[in-house]
DNA sequence: AAATGCAATTGCAACGTTGCATAACATGTG
DNA sequence: CACATGTTATGCAACGTTGCAATTGCATTT
């Protein structure tokens, strides 16, 4: 008689499975069976096995808003992500990343878009006080970015993709971006250009100054003019291919290119190319690359890698082991550029 | 002495606000204030101003835990991503859609990448017997979709991005194929095109059964050749563009070619243009874009769009109406392909 | 035989919320 | 004055979990 007024009734119809069920399985209590799952060493092992096997027949899964209730654990890492279009499915390499790191764990991912960047903080102070998460990943990571501070003035897991300037320490996986533009600089020069050009956007994010840093330090080295395009964050597609073509026709034409995004790279070598251009020939180009598609479409350039999967995978690691108490000094970490380096 | 020893603390140090705070400040019982916050009408004007003013000033934000654990309500809706990379940044526009649809109501977004197709109903299946979320998003979906069919037989609150051939009716969102296709055929067969080539994927959506059907249909009428590559989902990249160099020097190559994603339209053209052809001229070409940076990388190019971050908040709009109770039937919407000609 | 120590198990309260059943109170009726 | 009626507010139990304090059973020791 009471089957049917049960309320907690899955698809099937059958009663969900709780501590209760178990505990009334295996004749224990409930807080046996609870100690037990969770690993109490004080229980017979004649016990614990019962429990277990009872569970795994059972097909036994914790609540999550009960455990969530009792202990403020979510058992959720909640992603910011932004709205950035510069790298091609940045955003579904970064969650599959993410999502292959938490497979098997019982944690999972929130997305939480991020449409105006100014309102960021709202973000984060709402999963702050909300405890909306156990912690929470960021991309596009500024110098003195304010969604960093404030997870670190309220001590609360979070890692960022990017680096920053605050002196105190806190949890990073980043792209090795002075290496990249180093790397690019020396590739250009090797191939005889003398008169490079870095364009490059959003200049809100740590990495853009890493790079141009690094880009004028290896010009200088290499003894070649470096000039820098900069605000092309701002411009559309169709904008960035009128660069490309007023660059191609101008007198003062560079000989070489290094762009960080595989958007613009994409516009700007419509916009080369329009104006006759032939890539590889009269200028070098060398970009940022993340999704793959890049090479297929410009076989013969050279490119640079970031492994945006990985850098998920790694992201996730990196606060798992956060929340778990890790010191942040052991939770920093840089991911090497790819070159892909076309005929030699 | 409390105070201090209080496992409720945020990260300010400060008690969480909760049902009990609200009404130790304002003197009312705690059923109270829940029954006034929820809007129980049998509550004086006077009390229910009062309880409201008191969440607003302390900024009251029901625990989800809470409210989960009693209710079973979740709040969560849940987006099974297709790892599929037809389509660039239709992961971003997806979730961005979906997030700004759901801006201001009580519920969050989880994303579960999924990385093997033929896992897809494990994915589902737990979700569902795990109460993970209230509703769920599919895309990508064929037409005898095995998760469908699950959460048709569970009676579970889900959306669909795509049609399926089940007889009972489920909610669904999808892009008008057909019109997509007989657009393309009609454009090309008005630029004088005779014999024209489908290059298609994954045949297990029920999207390419509707462009098939509808291509060679809206051909036939049109008295032109029609042909269809098929199984280019399983083709690379570069395998792509090994078939448009292949096409490009065929002794029966076709005068006109749909494509039905962007990464297969960048991988062909390239193929293609190698080959000595020149799009727009020897052979024309039509795409299906969603993502804005095709137009600019062809801008020769005439393209159909499906605009992705409108499919979300559609998708989401009708699930929330779905969990809410609506009749199916009043939840199926089909969006129009966007042509985007060239020059006339 | 009573007391001690130890191992193994359990009762209880709490986390924040909701909804039912009931209580308190004022007002109107016989 | 006793009683019913309606309006407004509240007590209580439950959702599933955890962790502490307490209990049980049993073998040793005094």
């Amino acid at each position: 008689m009471s089957s049917k007024t049960t309320k907690n009734n899955m698809a099937s119809g059958t009663r969900r499975v709780t501590l209760k069920t178990i505990a009334e399985v295996t004749g224990l209590s409930l807080s046996t069976v609870s100690l037990s799952l969770r690993g109490g060493t004080t229980l017979k092992q004649e016990t614990r096995d019962k429990v277990n096997e009872a569970a795994k027949a059972l097909g036994y899964v914790p609540d999550r808003a009960g455990v969530r209730l009792r202990t403020g654990k979510t058992n959720v890492i909640a992603l910011v992500l932004d709205g950035s279009e510069d790298s091609i499915d940045f955003a579904r390499n970064m969650i599959q990343g993410i999502g292959h790191a938490i497979h098997g764990t019982r944690y999972h991912l929130t997305v939480i878009p991020e449409f105006e960047r100014h309102l960021s903080t709202d973000t984060i102070n709402y999963i702050l006080s909300n405890r909306t998460a156990d912690g929470v990943i960021i991309t596009h990571t500024g110098p003195r970015d304010p969604r960093v501070q404030m997870m670190i003035d309220a001590d609360f897991p979070f890692v960022s993709h990017g680096r920053t300037e605050f002196y105190t320490p806190h949890a990073y996986h980043d792209f090795h971006s002075e290496d990249f533009a180093a790397l690019a600089v020396r590739r250009l020069a090797g191939k005889g250009c003398r008169d490079i050009m870095l364009v490059i956007g959003d200049d809100s994010t740590t990495n853009y100054h890493n790079i141009v840093t690094s880009f004028r330090k290896e010009a200088a080295r290499a003894g070649i003019e470096a000039r820098i395009f900069q605000g092309a964050a701002k411009l559309s597609p169709a904008d960035m291919r009128a660069v490309g073509l007023d660059l191609a026709v101008a007198a003062d034409r560079p000989d070489g290119i290094i762009c960080d995004s595989e958007m613009r790279t994409i516009a700007l070598v419509g916009g080369l190319t329009e104006g006759g251009v032939t890539l590889g020939r009269e200028v070098q180009l060398i970009y940022k690359q993340t999704s793959g598609i890049l090479p297929t479409l410009f076989p013969q350039m050279d490119s640079i890698r970031e492994d945006v999967f990985a850098a998920g995978g790694e992201l996730t690691r990196l606060l798992l082991r956060r929340i778990d108490g890790a010191a942040v000094g052991d939770l920093q970490t840089l991911a090497e550029p790819q070159p892909h380096w076309r005929s030699g």
